[in-house]
DNA sequence: GTCTATAGGTGGATAGAC
DNA sequence: GTCTATCCACCTATAGAC
């Protein structure tokens, strides 16, 4: 027998998933909407994933194990290319490009999944949390490590916050926030994925390497 | 008669919702739990705030202008102190400064909208959203308008995705998230808010001080 | 203002025919 | 593998007694 076909069941309930997911949010999407929006049944999802749960790990195990991937292979990249000295802006950009770039993608499903992504940070649900934490911790402890390097300047716990405000930076532009449709007024193109992508290096880039922070020891220091 | 007690149902109720869609999120707190946790009524919301949208909307609006006026407030007297020379850092603090201080206050609740206010920016219902966005607008068009002042070499659309990356850092953290009590592996202390608030703004504050963004003219140019 | 009881709806999951 | 029919838990909201 030849492949399995590219629009089996199975592939419609993964795709109408992560639309679903993107639109509404995993919570608000029943499996009665997910089975109609994939020409399905409203069993299949039971049948082939064993509940919703399951269906939702599926989701996100699809995306984010290429994506993860994709995000070592070019630290690695960054690594070799800069023997014993890899660049602070070629890191930021194997963390985030590939995050960004599904919002671009013209594969259907990728666009949204960026949405679910940064959306899944902030998650109150349990499983879902779980899920983002598990695929990610590699990513963190191997992207950490190497800022350590090229940062020696900061504290263990300084890096710890700025790579936490980094994350949120990431996620919240990756979520497509309403904010930039509404309140853009005309002067930014959210479509425009690679200048996007840029302005957020740059921003960071800048972030990590500010001077560290002074310690606030009551001394009622000015700024200025 | 005297003033009304403060810990009439009203208020309990208020609170009760307060604590619940920090824990679990908006929409998997039910008007059971809710009640349950208030010593009160099911039918106690209906009667008080008309439906759960009513008592969500109130939840925020108890919370969001307080706060928002804070906000303005500090940065005006940025302004006053530093006539025509506005600092950065100080008009960063009076944006962030109050919404972390959210999660120290020994108020029952406050600590806790952090949280759902942290996690509204990436909420996928519709009504949660333009909650955040009605009370937002003022703030952000003030503080837009002295960041344009301060740093003049940016252009509207550069100056929009800094703000974005900023309210993204800014969310996340507030919204506490996961994140720091499951990998910090005893490196930080999140309860310690003045310094994490004084990281968050040095980090902010070289953030959008980065020099503009070179536009990305297919050049193929070489980083570093 | 507070309560009980219930209406009216939607959710996930499953049994069993095909 | 796919479908229909159904179960049961849970939700918001309201009617009406107190």
């Amino acid at each position: 027998m030849p492949v399995a076909s590219p629009t089996d069941t199975k592939s419609e309930l993964l795709e109408a998933a992560e639309r679903l997911f993107a639109e509404h949010g995993i919570a608000r999407s029943s499996l009665r909407a997910i089975t109609r929006e994939a020409g399905a049944n409203v069993a299949s999802v039971n049948y082939h994933f064993g509940s919703k749960e399951g269906l939702v790990k599926a989701v996100f195990a699809h995306r984010l194990e290429p994506l993860n991937r994709e995000r070592l292979a070019l630290l690695d990249r960054c690594l070799e290319s800069a023997k014993g000295d890899p660049d602070l802006k070629c890191v930021l950009r194997a963390l985030i490009g590939p995050a960004l770039q599904m919002m671009r993608d013209r594969e259907p499903g990728h666009k949204c999944f960026a949405q679910i992504m940064g959306r899944a940070f902030a998650d109150p649900e349990e499983r879902v949390r779980s899920i983002l934490l598990d695929e990610f911790r590699e990513v963190r402890e191997r992207f950490t490590a190497v800022l350590a390097v090229i940062l020696p300047q900061l504290s263990p716990e300084e890096l710890f916050w700025r790579f936490h405000f980094m994350i949120g930076a990431m996620a919240h532009t990756a979520a497509g926030s309403f904010f930039v449709t509404r309140h853009s007024a005309g002067v930014v193109d959210p479509s425009e994925v690679e200048g996007m992508t840029l302005k957020l290096v740059n921003f960071l880039a800048a972030a990590m390497s500010a001077p560290a922070t002074r310690s606030p020891r009551k001394t009622k220091k000015r700024k200025k």
